[in-house]
Order: structure tokens, then C-alpha cells, then sequence
DNA sequence: CCTTAAAACAGGAATCATTCCGATTCACTC
DNA sequence: GAGTGAATCGGAATGATTCCTGTTTTAAGG
């Protein structure tokens, strides 16, 4: 996703155009990997160092909440990636060594969801984890 | 699983035969659900109060490396259950109201792995969320 | 521009799950 | 029944996240 179609979302949900939003969204586009409220901290420290968490947390659950970033628990801490495809459903294979992702089209799903009658789904989650090709050679 | 695979497991790895680690196995066999340190830890009250969480941390630790328990992240928090099928791959419906699991032999990854040359495949995760049938009625 | 109300923020305290640590107790072996 | 390393206890420490309160900033209207 775009700065300028994550903006976009943001107005249309009357939401105000703040030097922080601005900095985080940077900081997420153009990047494929899952990242910590700690390195957009770090990242801030050039422009903002005095952010508070409370600031990184309310923003980065806001975006999540608008489909602006994606959102997944790693260890036990959360990490959000700028949404890559919006619409598209897709999942994730991610790199443990250095936290690179790779886009994985097919989606386990819709084989499987015949098989829950009487049940109600609200959700899913697939994820797969291993080296990428650049980490497995090291 | 059965107490009796659990404690044979452990004992085949040298693991001491411990009133808390028999309480804690207990709690967990004949449920299907995943549960939390501190609903181990209410459930240890009649039986020692007293017990610490750095005794729960380390049993549960122990049994999910040894492959008694299977754990999982929600919410952030760790969740274990009873292995249900030893040695055959499987994976979770989760209710999100009661937290009652329901076992999906389907596995997702055979069809995938294809795609992802290259690439070095540690582990995935895939689980479903939802209501089970009896929260759906209410 | 200037005013104003609501939104956003900073800073620090509080919370919650989990882990660490030093001292004590326990389970198994001889 | 004594010795030894494993297991435990209790409480402090940690680390991520949230809460709270007072202050600043944004966007809109006059």
C-alpha cells in the first residue's frame, strides 16, 4: 500500500494529518518484514525522539484497525507490516533469521471450511517460518 | 495422551517424579482446550497454594519441548493443551468464546511447499477461530 | 489571521505475563 | 539413611503494553 492510499483511509475515517502518523507510515512502506512498536521508536529518534509509547501503540492499532498495516503476534510481541495487497487475501512465510517476508497466494481455507459444519468462523491464521534464501547461505 | 505415555516419556529423559508435576499433568489430560499458567495455577490451590510460577513456566516448558503439551500463542499469552494425537500432524479450531478445540487432520502445507524453492521451511502455524457449536446457539 | 473544541500527544506510572535468582527442599542412587 | 543434583519457593526483576493526567496540535469557522 501507498503513503498516499494509506492517507486516504485515514481522511475518509476523520482522522488528522499528524507529524507522527507521517514519520511511522514512512517508516513502514517499502518494507516486506514485520516490525516491533521498539524499532519504529528507534526510528524515530532522528524526528521525534520524546514520542511516547502510548503514541506508537494508539497509531499502530489505529492503522491495523483501518487494514493500513497487517498484524501478527511473533513470540509473544506484537509486529505490523505495511499491507502489502489490499483486498487480496493472502499469508505470509516469514524469515526467522532476519524477519523477511515472502507473499503466499493460496490460502488453506477454502478446502478445509466444509468440513466445520454447525461452526461459526471468524478467523484464521497461517503463517509459515524458516530461513529465506539470502539467510539459508549464511 | 495419556498420563502413563507422559510420565514414560519423562522418565525416559530422566525427569523426576514430582507432586507438581503430576497435579499439573492431571489438570491437563481429558481436556481439549488450551489453557493458561494461571488457570494451572487456580487449579493448583487445593494442592499447593503455595506453588510458583517459575515451577508452572518450567513444567510447561518441559512438556511442550518433550511433546506432551502443544502450545500456542493467543493474544500474546502462551496456551498449552494435551498433546491430543501423538506423532500424527494436525492442527486447531479454536473457540474464541469457550476456548474448546476442535482437531483439523488437513494440513496445509503439502500443496505449498512447492512453491518456495529456496527456501528453508522451519515450522507453520495454522489455526482457525470462531464459535463452536454450542456458543453459536447463544 | 484568531478562536475554539476535539484529537493527539508526552511523560511517567501502572499492569500483566514471564523470567531470573538465591536459598531451601526433594527425589533417586548407593 | 546419606549424598547429590534436580526441583521448588518466594520474591525481585524484566519487558511489552496500557493507563492517566495535563499539555499541545490540528482542523474548522468566524
Amino acid at each position: 500500500m501507498t503513503l498516499d492510499e494509506a492517507w486516504r483511509i485515514l481522511q475518509e475515517n476523520q482522522f488528522k494529518r499528524t507529524k507522527n502518523r507521517d514519520t511511522i507510515l514512512k517508516f513502514f512502506s517499502n518494507k516486506d518484514r514485520y516490525l516491533t512498536a521498539l524499532e519504529v521508536k528507534n526510528f524515530m529518534a532522528d524526528d521525534n525522539p520524546g514520542i511516547s509509547f502510548d503514541t506508537i501503540y494508539r497509531n499502530l492499532s489505529t492503522f491495523s484497525e483501518l487494514g493500513i498495516l497487517e498484524e501478527t503476534d511473533l513470540n509473544g510481541e506484537r509486529h505490523f507490516r505495511m499491507q502489502c495487497d489490499p483486498g487480496v487475501h493472502h499469508h505470509h512465510f516469514i524469515c526467522t533469521a532476519c524477519g523477511k517476508t515472502r507473499s503466499i497466494p493460496h490460502c488453506p481455507m477454502e478446502m478445509i471450511t466444509v468440513n466445520l459444519p454447525d461452526y461459526e468462523v471468524e478467523g484464521h491464521k497461517f503463517e509459515i517460518y524458516g530461513k529465506c534464501p539470502l539467510c539459508v547461505q549464511k
